[in-house]
DNA sequence: ATGGATGCAAAAGTTTTGCAAAGAA
DNA sequence: TTCTTTGCAAAACTTTTGCATCCAT
């Protein structure tokens, strides 16, 4: 996923924030990283880049582009958390616990789901990132069973 | 939840590990605290009962433990992890982002969603437990909205 | 020039590990 | 007695924070 840095720019400035290079290579590592970014995976990316660029600045922009909305936290395996790009649409990913891949998963899918827990318990999920894990198609035939 | 002692030391006996102190304690705490109980929050509870008892040994027996079967390990808030005692049934829960309440949710909710990824996407979702967030009725109510 | 952002280093928090000693079977 | 398990302490890892400096605007 490519993402629209001149728009991405105005939006922040706009609200007052500032546009800086670290900002810049950090948005782009995760957008080129794809899915599921771990701090630590932007880091390593980020520091071949720029070598000053430390620890607490990955955090702090991880952090910053969330609260922008630019960026979205997702849990992923183990409880860990992860980054990826913000889309318009919520979507949500079938996680293979073998071979780490990713499905993605169309919101529509989520919905009855949704609705089906509103109605029975009164309780409204927030569905604006789900994992499910589980194992994949080739993963399941070549475990045999 | 009560646990019955007596068959899960008479299980770890038979499978040559051993009955201690220790684990017994901590599996008393994960009873008595509840859902989702983090190790931070065993060790606070064992730790005034038995003051020698550390915080290392929380880890390896609440990972022991989970490896047997008698606990479950669950996901919540923040990408954290937990543990529970593991039910001979599968239970999901529905957790309340704003007072932390937690609904149970039974397996049989789950089924149909299952089999709907099973056969539109070939992918085998692991349901031992899930825990889905959101805001339960009273917050909603409170909260405005 | 001004104030938000960064780098560094240190701290805080969580989980793991090595090894000698303790203790369950 | 034997061999698993524990306690302690230290290490490994992840994330946060204080503060002086830097730099985008």
């Amino acid at each position: 996923m490519s993402h629209n840095t001149a728009e991405i720019n105005r939006q922040l400035r706009k609200s007052g924030y500032r546009v800086t290079p670290q900002r810049q290579l950090i948005l782009d590592a995760v957008c080129q990283l794809g899915d599921h970014v771990t701090p630590e995976a932007v880091y390593d990316h980020v520091h071949r880049i720029a070598p000053t660029l430390s620890r607490a600045t990955v955090y702090r922009v991880l952090h910053f582009l969330t609260e922008q909305q630019i960026l979205a936290m997702v849990h992923i395996a183990d409880g860990r958390l992860a980054y990826e790009m913000a889309g318009p649409e919520p979507h949500h990913h079938l996680v293979c616990r073998t071979c780490d891949s990713l499905l993605e998963l169309p919101h529509s899918v989520l919905l009855s789901f949704r609705l089906a827990m509103e109605s029975q318990y009164d309780f409204e999920i927030d569905v604006s990132h789900l994992s499910f894990f589980g194992h994949c198609t080739d993963c399941r035939s070549s475990a045999g069973a």
